[in-house]
DNA sequence: CCTAATCGGTTGATAGTGTCAACCAATTAG
DNA sequence: CTAATTGGTTGACACTATCAACCGATTAGG
């Protein structure tokens, strides 16, 4: 039975946890859904990078990365720069625009993650990541047909 | 920062979560989607029930949950009975076929778990479910329109 | 070199999911 | 009896995920 509670109560709190994340984001006048905001932070986290970086970062489909980019780009929240040693990709970045929006973003998420936190210790939520981060591990281990297979260390 | 990395965290254990199940049903045949055994189980769980019964206990739209259940009826799986006192709902119970259905599916579910709960104790766990309850709780808290402020904490 | 395979990215299609609102019929309240 | 409420249905739409085909740039092999 625990297998059934394990599963109710982490879709729940993914679902509450989008939904207040996108009742902040509203209450703040962002017009930017969960996703666009998800790929707007592993922008950040390591710009410049490019669309690849991202798909792999949040483990995202590639071809929705490119939808979500090109709204980004539209309301000029990011530029695209040629990449200078390949052709075919692209640098992305922030604009300042897109920095200042951010920034609301990073404040309505403190306000969230504050409520959510409620009562529980930094332990408590420490213990909480570890756990996370050990399940996904399991998870994709077994996904075999993993199409990011990086065993290949040249052995040069 | 450790917004940040909850939040991706949980979307990727989330995900990660759902592509298991995904793919442990295909493996064994069950064409039912997350959200259809999601409200097979609720049944299950309160059976015989309504269908008001499954919104709240799934946490969603009732809309939605009419049109999961057209199909459950549809491939035969669950059954409409008229309820006793009340002219405008349905008592929803299991047909042979949707236990011995369900039954397949507890089995995906356990191995699905036993994987994912790979090196990790009951202490583990259990700590992993109270803190997901806890914050489940603390963002239901602050949603105003919650119309239901009667706490219905089963635990079964 | 030239060709073939691969890679980064784009696009299309489709399905699943979540949300809102309008609506109907049965029930309940005033 | 009328009005409000409730359980359920339906429609519409946005968001998300997944798969496949495709293009141009790059790389690998001959």
């Amino acid at each position: 039975m625990s297998e059934t509670t394990f599963g109710e109560s982490l879709h729940q709190l993914m679902h509450a946890y989008k939904r207040a994340l996108r009742q902040a984001y509203a209450d703040a006048e962002l017009d930017l859904t969960v996703s666009h905001i998800r790929t707007l932070k592993a922008i950040r986290g390591q710009m410049p990078c490019t669309a690849r970086a991202i798909a792999q970062r949040t483990q995202r489909d590639k071809g929705q990365i490119t939808r979500l980019l090109r709204d980004l780009l539209d309301a000029n929240i990011i530029v695209k720069a040629p990449h200078p040693e390949d052709g075919r990709s692209q640098m992305l970045s922030l604009t300042g625009h897109g920095r200042s929006l951010l920034e609301s973003v990073d404040t309505c998420e403190r306000e969230a993650h504050e409520q959510l936190s409620n009562g529980m210790t930094q332990a408590d939520l420490d213990a909480f990541l570890r756990l996370s981060r050990l399940m996904i591990s399991n998870l994709k281990s077994r996904e075999s047909r993993c199409p990011n297979p990086p065993p290949d260390l040249t052995p040069s």
